[in-house]
DNA sequence: ACTTCATGCTTGCATGCGCAATCATAGCGC
DNA sequence: GCGCTATGATTGCGCATGCAAGCATGAAGT
């Protein structure tokens, strides 16, 4: 592929390397946030996604794309969370095809109890893959991302 | 928790752009694979772990952590390429409540034959990622990762 | 040897997922 | 307005997963 032979096996050792460390992530993420709020991690993602859009709403599409799930598991998730009230549906105005989602007031207040949740497995997750040598150095590179400005 | 207050933002963010890679790449990896050699990302894995192997075999439960599954999905996932002639199961000799996993040599052909794939779609979801600028910084990082020797 | 507890793997069950087919609305050519 | 195709979302279906319970083997105490 244009680049030299030996990259292939370092590429791979890289993703396994990202593979490993979100998958421990996710698992404790999973568990806590589903144990004391009752929520998966997919669900979250769909809540603080749509927190932090200025207007709050999204359509399907869109949400399919920022979580990265197939537009039928989006329809059944958004499902979910409307049928706990934390969510609404509306229908576009401008084009009847689209719907848009937003959080609603309870939404939020979830939102707002699982964020300290989040952010504490999420630091305690990456302390600990920091104890492991094959994935302190990824975790470390993390903590470098330039941020968004 | 020690740190700064702003951390937690900062690591939120990178851990959704660890998450967003992770899903893009799988994505494809998943499509790939399964369309051209009829393998899962995680059936793919195990030939993967199996054969890096020096002796070439694993107990159920290493290989559960090597995969990040649960118990239960490494016995079904292990079903499902004993069925295929992919693995082959034999009990420890030396404790009987174990059960080594090695790879047969139509799963190492397989094998064989998958890797060239799976490389040449990481390489284009990588390059395709790092066109995108909240994941570009990544993807380099990625690739400055130290080689375990 | 017998009980008790720990460890390793497997099974029953419920759930979330992707794919493909489907339905509804939009947009275009005529 | 009428077809035709494109786009957005939902539904049918099969499958992989996790949890918790179950079963088998091992280890330790008596």
């Amino acid at each position: 592929m244009g680049l030299p032979d030996g990259a292939a096996e370092a590429r791979a050792q890289g993703w396994r390397t990202l593979a490993a460390l979100h998958a421990r992530i996710e698992d404790e993420l999973e568990r806590a946030l589903q144990k004391q709020h009752g929520l998966s991690v997919s669900e979250y993602s769909v809540l603080d996604v749509l927190a932090r859009q200025d207007d709050y709403h999204l359509r399907m599409n869109q949400l399919s794309n920022a979580v990265v799930l197939s537009q039928s598991a989006t329809t059944r998730l958004v499902n979910r969370l409307e049928d706990r009230k934390l969510l609404q549906r509306y229908l576009c105005p401008t084009d009847r095809r689209g719907i848009y989602t937003e959080v609603t007031e309870a939404g939020r207040e979830l939102l707002d109890q699982a964020q300290p949740t989040h952010d504490a497995v999420l630091t305690s997750a990456l302390e600990h893959a920091a104890e492991l040598p094959e994935l302190s150095p990824l975790v470390t590179a993390l903590g470098k991302l330039p941020l968004t400005v």
